[in-house]
DNA sequence: CATGATGATTGCACAATACGCATCACTATC
DNA sequence: GATAGTGATGCGTATTGTGCAATCATCATG
């Protein structure tokens, strides 16, 4: 491992927080000012951060910029995702959340916040955990058994609630559960008061590519409500061509989207125009 | 300047362009293979990168994601004109470009692509100049005339083609048209065959944040065209309070653009579900 | 199936290089 | 106007990153 380029990089990963000075970036790092002044010399002379000319403080530039786009080009399918998200968000108005499996971990991509004064908020760029939380189980239920086993193997059991799953034995089942039932639930197993519900993302292939969910307070969430946000969520996919595994079973839930548009008008102008 | 460091950005740089194995790289950094594979392990602790298990080769990873979304957060008023874009597209079809100052550069942040059969493209993440192109000169035409005069004190005069600006008096004759009309024009100053079209994007304190604009081939984008273009740019831009530089004219566009929205129902559906 | 070639990775020795210390320049605060 | 805090630079040193060589793995070719 080099020094110095470690260092850089955690610099790079620090200044994420917010804008940092050559001092507190010493502090941060354990080194001496005169070092950090160096590295953030490097650092902008390719762009990745940017020194405020007045407060003399560095920021992330214009290369991690696009260093960051061209990351998330490997992504390409969640862009058109982003139409299912807002017609989901438009008809429930829960936060909406969209996440990526990378082929080792599982990643918020993007979200919609929900319209409610009580909403729940995600950060966008995070890791799922894989034994709590929606999305993460919808994703993990999905993968050939082989790749899941492997994951399983490796999980970092955290507790984050009483209701986190802490046994890889009771993760399996729920895996069976969710596989069954086409979506995964997730019961305070991250935040206390909080519900999350996710289905898969499937590619053309019937690989699963990520999940879409929402996550929202457990008291507006009653039955009825999971009901019909899993509707939401399958009919949004449906549409998008990302729902099912199979090419049939793609066209069909096209044309049943399609004719839920049609009868069901946008709830609000916020659709229109936002 | 820290070599390893220089290298490890370089390296990361160089993965926007897609994978590299650690012998690529090396050749690439003109260093010997050991010394690629070290500084591609040295990024992989770090999250920049991740190494494909079958192929090896190196790609961007997780973090570079990350820090791209922390650095893209300083330009959180361009999400909502997320919305403006979309009604720009809807109605005339052409790629839409969102660009943004960040202080010393203007970037092109987000684009949707037009849906005619012959459209331009952009790529997401590279500089605009300042000399050429509808964006770069509509920000400029609106900043503060002594970081304009800076500005244009250290431009780097490309010519893109024969219509290229190539003085600085020119420039300047130029961008007092386009602070006049309240709108850029480049025809053919980047590409042969494209007009591009471009207003500034003003925040709530009045000062430039960016550009919005469209591209299109020359020979759609007769006078007619372009005036519709405009006004429509001018719409959205209201409709979303990054407009005008005084509250009463954003009041005021606010109306416009509700009145404007009640008059023509969206094109087609895809506005609906897009 | 053997052989050769290409590429990734690891030890090792050496010197290049990045680090810390001291210094200077600058700003803000009292 | 004195002082404290911060950012940047020169310099000697030894830490550290580098290239070479060797090893292992993989794949194409005879």
């Amino acid at each position: 491992m080099i020094q110095s380029l470690d260092r850089g990089l955690r610099l790079l990963s620090a200044l994420r927080g917010g804008a940092l000075s050559a001092s507190q970036a010493a502090r941060l790092l354990g080194v001496d000012p005169s070092t950090a002044s160096r590295l953030f010399a490097t650092l902008e002379a390719r762009g990745f951060v940017e020194q405020d000319p007045v407060m003399r403080h560095f920021r992330l530039g214009i290369s991690a910029l696009q260093v960051g786009w061209a990351s998330a080009a490997r992504f390409e399918w969640a862009a058109s995702l982003k139409a299912a998200m807002r017609f989901i968000s438009a008809r429930c108005g829960e936060t909406v959340l969209l996440s990526a499996f990378d082929g080792t971990r599982a990643v918020y991509l993007d979200r919609i916040d929900g319209m409610h004064r009580l909403r729940t908020t995600a950060t966008v760029g995070a890791v799922a955990p894989w034994h709590a939380g929606a999305s993460g189980k919808a994703i993990l239920a999905n993968l050939p058994p082989p790749e899941r086993r492997s994951i399983i193997a490796g999980i970092d059991w955290v507790r984050y609630t009483p209701r986190t799953i802490m046994e890889s034995e009771k993760l399996v089942q729920e895996l069976n559960v969710v596989r069954r039932r086409g979506y995964a639930i997730s019961r305070e197993e991250i935040d206390q008061g909080i519900l999350g519900i996710a289905l898969p993302i499937c590619g053309p292939d019937g690989r699963v590519l990520g999940a879409l969910g929402t996550t929202a307070p457990l008291l507006r969430m009653n039955p009825g409500a999971r009901r019909r946000i899993v509707l939401l969520i399958r009919t949004a996919l449906a549409g998008s061509q990302y729902g099912s595994r199979t090419a049939e079973g793609r066209r069909e839930g096209i044309e049943r989207t399609r004719r839920a548009e049609r009868r069901n008008a946008p709830l609000d102008e916020r659709v229109l125009f936002q």
